[in-house]
DNA sequence: AGGCCTACG
DNA sequence: CGTA
DNA sequence: GCCT
C-alpha cells in the first residue's frame, strides 16, 4: 500500500514516519521539490514518476509526506490509485506551534502570537483541500512520542479495510447510502438485501408510497414532540421496505440482510418469515432480549460488523457508543414505542465509575474483552452486596465478563482482574453489559480486532459437519427428527452401527433447518434465488433416507418408525438403555430373552431395583435453576479447597437447553499444574462425599495411598448428587438423585475443555473429522499434529472462539450446536 | 472401495 | 462393551 | 446409509 500523510506538524509526521518504517517496513518515497533532501527516503522529480514508482511496487508498503501542498488534480490522480491511503494527521495548536518553533533556525526571535497565527492560516488555506479528501484522520494530543504511538498502533493505518473494503464493509456502507434517502423525522435508517453477495433490494425508513413524506407531516407519531403510541407511527421501516422491495420469490436460502441499525422485534418476525439466513448491522441499538432469542430459535444469523472504514480517530474526541454485539444479554426494552426513534445516545454511554470514561467510544476494532472473576479479593464483596447474580436471571454464577469498551479507562490495558467500583458494577448490570461467563467463558476474543489474525468464518448451512451449521435450540422440526431417531435407535439395537450413525446424521441435518418442512423441495438447498440451481442436502441419501423423509411428508408419519416405536421389545429395549452400565448390546440380549418389563428382570435377577430406581431419576430432566444451584454447591466446596478457581458449566446448560440431563462443570485455575488440579479434584470428591452431596462415585477415583510417588489421579469425576428441588427440605422423598461430572484441567487447554464439554456429540465428531483433513488430532485437552506428534501449544488461546478462529471453523453459539 | 470422533476403564 |  |  502506499499511504499519504499530510499535517500541519511535522513533528507529528516524522513521528508517523517512523513508526511505519520500523513497525510496518515502510519505504519512503518524496519529491526532490517538497520535502529537503535530509529528510531521506527514495527522491523523485514530479508526482507522477513517483506514482508510477509505486504502481509498480504497490505490494510493498510505501509512504510519503510529498502531498501536503499538492493541487486538487494531483491527490486526485494519487486516490485513484487502489493501493492508495491519504492519512491526515491533525495535531494540537500545542503540538504544531512546538514543531514550528522547533524548525525555525535558532537565531530567530521567539514567535509571538500574530505571526504564528499567520503562518498557520496560511499552511492551513494551502491543504484544507489535501485535508478534507483524507480517508483516515489521526488527531495527536499528546506531548511524548510514546504516547501518540499508541495512538497510531489503535488506529491500525495498515489495516487493507480501508483501501478496499470487505464484503460486510461494502453492503454495509450502501446500507448506510440508503439510509440517507430516509425522510422520517425521528431516526435514519437504511438495508440492503444480498444474495450471494449481489445486491438484491435496498430500503429505507419512511412512510409509504402515495402519502405524505415523514418529513412534510406524513406521519403525526413521528413529527409529534409528544409520545404516542407506536401504533399510530406511519413510517415503514427500512427492513420491510427491502423485503417488500425483493418480493418473496427472490429471497433464497442464503439470503442476508444488511441494517445500519439493528432490527426491532416487528422486523425481525418478518425477516424470519421471509427466510433471511443472516442478519448484519452496524450501529448497536438496543436488541430486545425477544429478538435475539426469536434470530437464535429461528436460525437466522445476527452479526454485527463495525465500519472498519471510518477514521479511527482520538479516543476523546469520540463520541460514546456502546457497541454491544449480539451475544449480549441486554435488558429488555420496556418502552415498546421506542423502536427506532427514540434512542438516544445517552442511554448507551457507560456506567459511571473508574472517573474518566472518554475512551469508551473507541471503535470495536480495539475493543478487548476481560474476565473478572468476582472472587478475586477486590470483587468478591461486591458480587455478594451486588446480588449480580441475581441481576443476571437464571444463571447463577460467579464469574463475569465485561467488555472492556465498558470498563473504567485505567482498566483498558490490563488483562488481570481490575476493581472497579461499586456502583459501577451495579450500573453496568443493570445497562445488560455484564455477561455471564457459562454462556461465553473467557470470550474475550473479538473477530474484529485484525490482531486476532482472522475473522470468523461464516456458518455454512450446506455442510455436511455439523460444526459449520447453525442449528436451532427449538427444532420446527421436531417430529421429523423424532422419527429419524427411532430408526437409528433400531439399527443401533441391530448393531447396524453405520447406518444408525447416518440417520444420526441425517437428523442433525434436519435439525438445522430453520423452517418447518413442509414440501420435499424444502429439503433441496436453493442456491440462489434467480435459478432453479438446487444442491442435495447432504446427508440425506437419495435411496432412502430421503424416500422415508418423503413418506413423512405425505403421510405424516414413517411407518417402520411406527411400529418399531409400538413394538413392546423395544419400549424394553429403551427402558434398558438409560440403566447405567446397560448398552445397546446388554439390552438387546436382555430385550428378547421373553421379559415383557422392568420388573420380571429384576425378579429373575437379570438387572437390580436399585439400578432401575436410579436411571428413574436421571431420567428427569433438570431445570435450570437447579442446574446452576447444584453447580454452585461444588463450586462453594471447591473454593475452600483452591482459591479463584475459574470454572464453567458446560454441556446441555451451556447450550440453552431448558433442562439438562446432568451438570458438567468445567475448573480450572491459572498457575496450577493438571496434577495439582487432579489432586484438588481427589479432594473436593472426598469432601462432597463426606457432607453427603455427592452420593455415589460412578467411576471410581484412584487416590494416592501416600506410600508411593505414582500419582494416578482423573481429571474427571463423574458422580451422583442428592439434590432437594424444595430448598432445605428434609424429606427424603423430595431428593431427586442428579448426575454431576466435575472435570479439572490445566489452564491452557480450557478454552479447549469447554469445546469439548459443551457438545453436542454430532457436533464434537463433526469437529474432530474436520480438523482431521488437515492432520490434526484433537481431543478435549490437547490439539496435536497426527503424523508428527507435536503438540499445538494453546497457551496463547483467549477463548473458546478464539479457538475455532484457530482452527478454521466458525463460531456457532453454543445454543445453536443442539444437533443431536 | 473405504471411512465414518476420540479416549478411557 | 459401556461411557463421556 | 451416506460421502468421497
Amino acid at each position: 500500500m502506499f499511504i499519504a500523510l499530510v499535517s500541519l506538524d511535522k513533528n507529528t509526521v516524522q513521528w508517523t514516519l517512523q513508526y511505519l518504517s520500523r513497525e510496518h517496513n515502510f519505504t519512503q518515497l518524496e519529491l526532490e521539490s517538497q520535502v529537503p533532501k535530509e529528510r531521506g527516503g527514495q527522491r523523485f522529480d514530479t508526482h507522477t514518476q513517483m506514482i508510477e514508482y509505486a504502481t509498480q511496487h504497490w505490494q510493498s508498503n510505501l509512504v510519503t509526506t510529498s502531498l501536503h501542498s499538492c493541487t486538487c488534480s494531483d491527490v486526485d490522480t494519487f486516490l485513484r490509485r487502489p493501493f492508495t491511503l491519504l492519512v491526515a494527521l491533525e495535531s494540537s495548536i500545542e503540538n504544531i506551534k512546538k514543531s514550528l518553533t522547533q524548525q525555525l533556525p535558532p537565531s530567530t526571535p521567539a514567535l509571538d502570537l500574530a505571526a504564528f497565527l499567520r503562518w498557520f492560516d496560511g499552511a492551513y488555506r494551502a491543504q484544507r483541500d489535501t485535508l478534507s479528501r483524507a480517508q483516515l484522520n489521526i488527531y495527536n494530543g499528546h506531548e511524548t512520542e510514546d504516547a501518540f504511538v499508541d495512538v497510531l498502533r489503535e488506529a491500525n493505518i495498515v489495516d487493507e479495510q480501508r483501501i478496499r473494503p470487505s464484503w460486510d464493509t461494502y453492503f454495509m456502507e450502501l446500507a448506510d447510502l440508503a439510509s440517507q434517502r430516509s425522510n422520517c423525522m425521528k431516526r435514519r435508517v437504511g438495508a440492503v438485501l444480498t444474495q450471494d453477495k449481489r445486491v438484491v433490494s435496498t430500503g429505507y425508513n419512511g412512510t409509504p408510497k402515495g402519502l405524505l413524506n415523514c418529513a412534510d407531516g406524513g406521519c403525526k407519531r413521528c413529527n409529534s414532540g409528544v409520545e404516542m403510541g407506536f401504533a399510530e407511527c406511519l413510517c415503514l421501516h427500512a427492513e420491510e421496505n427491502a423485503l417488500l422491495e425483493a418480493g418473496r420469490g427472490r429471497i433464497g436460502e442464503c439470503a442476508v440482510l444488511y441494517c445500519n441499525t439493528c432490527p426491532c422485534l416487528g422486523c425481525a418476525v418478518k425477516i424470519v418469515q421471509t427466510g433471511i439466513s443472516q442478519v448484519v448491522y452496524n450501529h448497536g441499538y438496543r436488541v430486545d432480549q425477544k429478538t435475539l432469542e426469536l434470530f437464535r430459535n429461528a436460525g437466522v444469523v445476527l452479526r454485527h460488523t463495525p465500519m472498519k472504514r471510518r477514521a479511527p480517530s482520538d479516543k476523546s474526541t469520540t463520541d460514546e457508543e456502546c457497541d454491544d454485539s449480539d451475544e449480549i444479554a441486554q435488558n429488555q426494552d420496556q418502552d415498546d414505542n421506542s423502536s427506532q426513534a427514540t434512542l438516544s445516545e445517552s442511554d448507551l454511554a457507560p456506567a459511571e465509575g473508574g472517573g474518566d470514561h472518554s475512551g469508551s467510544g473507541i471503535k470495536s476494532s480495539t475493543i478487548k474483552t476481560a474476565s473478572i472473576p468476582l472472587n478475586s479479593p477486590s470483587l468478591n464483596q461486591l458480587a455478594t452486596s451486588l446480588g449480580l447474580l441475581i441481576t443476571h436471571s437464571d444463571i447463577d454464577v460467579n464469574d463475569v465478563i465485561v467488555k472492556s469498551e465498558c470498563l473504567p479507562n485505567k482498566h483498558k490495558q490490563q488483562h488481570a482482574h481490575p476493581s472497579v467500583c461499586h456502583h459501577w458494577l451495579r450500573d453496568s448490570a443493570a445497562a445488560g453489559r455484564i455477561l455471564p461467563i457459562a454462556l461465553y467463558v473467557l470470550d474475550d476474543y473479538n473477530p474484529n480486532n485484525s490482531e486476532d489474525g482472522s475473522d470468523d468464518l461464516p456458518p455454512n448451512p450446506q455442510s455436511k459437519n455439523a460444526c459449520f451449521r447453525i442449528h436451532p435450540l427449538n427444532s420446527p422440526n421436531e417430529h421429523l427428527v423424532h422419527a429419524l431417531r427411532i430408526l437409528k435407535q433400531d439399527r443401533v439395537a441391530r448393531d447396524e452401527r453405520w447406518n444408525a450413525l447416518a440417520y444420526s446424521r441425517a437428523a442433525a441435518m434436519v435439525k438445522s433447518f430453520p423452517h418447518r418442512i413442509r414440501s420435499k423441495d424444502d429439503i433441496r438447498l436453493q442456491l440462489s434465488y434467480d435459478s432453479n440451481d438446487t444442491v442435495h442436502t447432504k446427508n440425506i441419501g437419495e435411496k432412502k433416507i430421503r424416500a422415508k423423509i418423503e413418506e413423512y411428508l405425505n403421510y405424516g408419519r414413517i411407518s417402520e418408525a411406527e411400529t418399531i416405536q409400538n413394538s413392546p421389545s423395544h419400549k424394553l429395549y429403551n427402558a434398558l438403555c438409560s440403566i447405567q452400565g446397560i448398552g445397546p448390546r446388554r439390552a438387546y440380549e436382555l430385550s428378547r430373552t421373553g421379559a415383557s418389563s422392568l420388573g420380571e428382570l429384576v425378579e429373575r435377577g437379570s438387572i437390580t431395583q436399585e439400578d432401575v430406581t436410579l436411571a428413574q431419576h436421571l431420567e428427569l430432566g433438570i431445570p435450570r435453576t437447579e442446574v446452576s444451584s447444584i453447580a454452585g454447591v461444588v463450586m462453594e466446596n471447591a473454593r475452600t479447597l483452591l482459591p479463584h478457581p475459574t470454572h464453567a458449566i458446560c454441556g446441555g446448560y451451556r447450550r440453552g437447553k431448558s433442562e439438562s440431563n446432568d451438570i458438567d462443570i468445567l475448573i480450572t485455575h491459572h498457575g496450577y499444574t493438571l496434577q495439582q488440579m487432579n489432586e484438588f479434584l481427589a479432594n473436593l470428591a472426598r469432601r462432597l462425599q463426606d457432607m453427603g452431596f455427592l452420593t455415589k462415585l460412578m467411576r471410581q477415583l484412584s487416590l494416592s495411598d501416600g506410600h508411593s510417588d505414582k500419582h494416578d489421579y482423573q481429571s474427571t469425576l463423574l458422580g451422583v448428587v442428592a439434590s432437594s428441588s424444595k430448598y432445605g427440605t428434609t424429606d427424603s422423598a423430595q431428593v431427586t438423585f442428579r448426575r454431576v461430572d466435575i472435570i479439572v484441567c490445566h489452564p491452557h487447554s480450557f478454552h479447549l475443555e469447554v469445546l469439548a464439554w459443551t457438545g453436542s456429540v454430532m457436533y464434537e465428531r463433526d469437529l474432530r473429522a474436520f480438523v482431521k483433513r488437515r492432520n490434526l488430532k484433537l481431543n478435549a485437552s490437547s490439539v496435536y499434529n497426527e503424523h508428527t506428534n507435536n503438540e499445538v501449544d494453546l497457551s496463547g488461546i483467549r477463548s473458546e472462539r478464539h479457538l475455532l478462529a484457530f482452527l478454521h471453523l466458525p463460531w456457532i453459539a453454543p445454543e445453536n450446536r443442539n444437533c443431536d
